[in-house]
DNA sequence: AAAGATATAAGGCAAATGTCGTATTCTATT
DNA sequence: AATAGAATACGACATTTGCCTTATATCTTT
């Protein structure tokens, strides 16, 4: 079976790394590339007899979220996958919205994206595990995408975000010690650098701001 | 490095198949096992000191959905992969909204169980590809599950959602008074009987509740 | 009018929390 | 090998919180 791939980037180099990345499967033929999306537009008016189209997100022009809804629109039989580098929930959420049937970063390496890309035609989802984890989160927990919150990036060390999950549940220091099995000083310390980094002072505040941030 | 499982399945013979399909690798260690949820929360309760939770979700007693939601409670450390034969909406849905942390089906061989397993442990989600687009189109299209939640009638008075709607704003005693003109002990006399109204036991439980009831 | 719920307020006590400072070990990354 | 960041841990302190009792005033509903 040959797959019909179409590359959407505005880096010739890096549609030059994908084409590589896929050069090792010869089920998989490169029918064009495009550097934005209304190129790749003009493309499909032409011909749209493909099976996935690969994406980005930034682009000029029109971006990949843009563009996959009106491709989405018009070709629904067309699977894309977003391929980006950044995995914001905003781009994720809006991605999925628009009709995205997967979403893959580009430090993938080329097995991982052929499965997923073969995944995807058999009527499944590719995403990596830390973007299916962020898709979870974000059932869980809509974010008001029309409230562009501080963009702030707020970066908690991985401990200190099981701290801070444990603190959403309402459990004391003493509890979260046991828990982790750590000593209660611990927890509290680092509790107090998870408030300094949030600037809160108080549990209520650092699982609402957490909250509001997908952090938790 | 170790990993500390537990599972959770009425049907033994499956515990047994998913016992043989880890013994393959040498870093799994299956801590217990148990028939139903509540057989697993009375373990936990004796010793909680475990990575991983593989939990079927139709079981006596205590089903894995409500089971996840407890176990989640107490020890948020612990992760919970669902692994069912069963993958329709509402049980996904149920599951995610209740803190899974992947979801797998039975059918799954050894390394894809195992992977997903460390995937999960290192910040991602297990789900396999089916189950991801089953959650993207949560996501899209926000099914209205009308949560049969505890219709329990909570009935906190005008005053005392005031108080409640400060106090998730991670107000204080003292500056809550401020703001509604009244005695600290006021507030706090109010908060005492939200509390008993909501059967928690501090601030963040409080508000926690009240969101998921739609108080505020 | 009586009864029951609600709102107001105080005092006290134990436990938990928020904020300091300090210090050792571990682990990546140069 | 050196350095920076993260994780671990203790002690001290003032404040806040959770829980209890008691008490008066107000407002509803029968």
């Amino acid at each position: 079976m040959n797959v019909k791939v179409a590359i959407v980037d505005d880096n010739s180099f890096l549609i030059s790394a994908v084409k590589e990345k896929l050069s090792f499967f010869d089920d998989i033929s490169i029918k064009h590339t495009s550097l934005n999306g209304s190129e790749l537009l003009t493309k499909l008016e032409d011909n749209h007899n493909l099976d996935i189209i690969l994406m980005d997100i930034e682009m000029p022009v029109l971006n990949g979220i843009e563009t996959t809804q009106m491709v989405k629109q018009k070709y629904p039989h067309i699977k894309i996958i977003m391929l980006t580098a950044f995995d914001n929930d905003e781009n994720i959420f809006n991605a999925i919205k628009a009709g995205a049937d997967g979403y893959l970063l580009k430090e993938i390496n080329p097995k991982d994206l052929y499965d997923g890309m073969h995944e995807t035609l058999n009527g499944g989802a590719a995403m990596n595990p830390s973007i299916a984890l962020k898709t979870l989160k974000l059932l869980r927990n809509p974010i008001d995408i029309n409230n562009p919150r501080d963009h702030e990036e707020i970066s908690l060390s991985k401990r200190e975000v099981e701290v801070l999950e444990q603190l959403s549940k309402g459990l004391s220091y003493t509890v979260i010690a046991k828990n982790l099995i750590l000593s209660p000083s611990t927890v509290r310390k680092h509790i107090e650098n998870i408030y300094k980094k949030l600037q809160v002072h108080s549990k209520i505040e650092a699982v609402q701001k957490a909250k509001n941030h997908n952090i938790i």
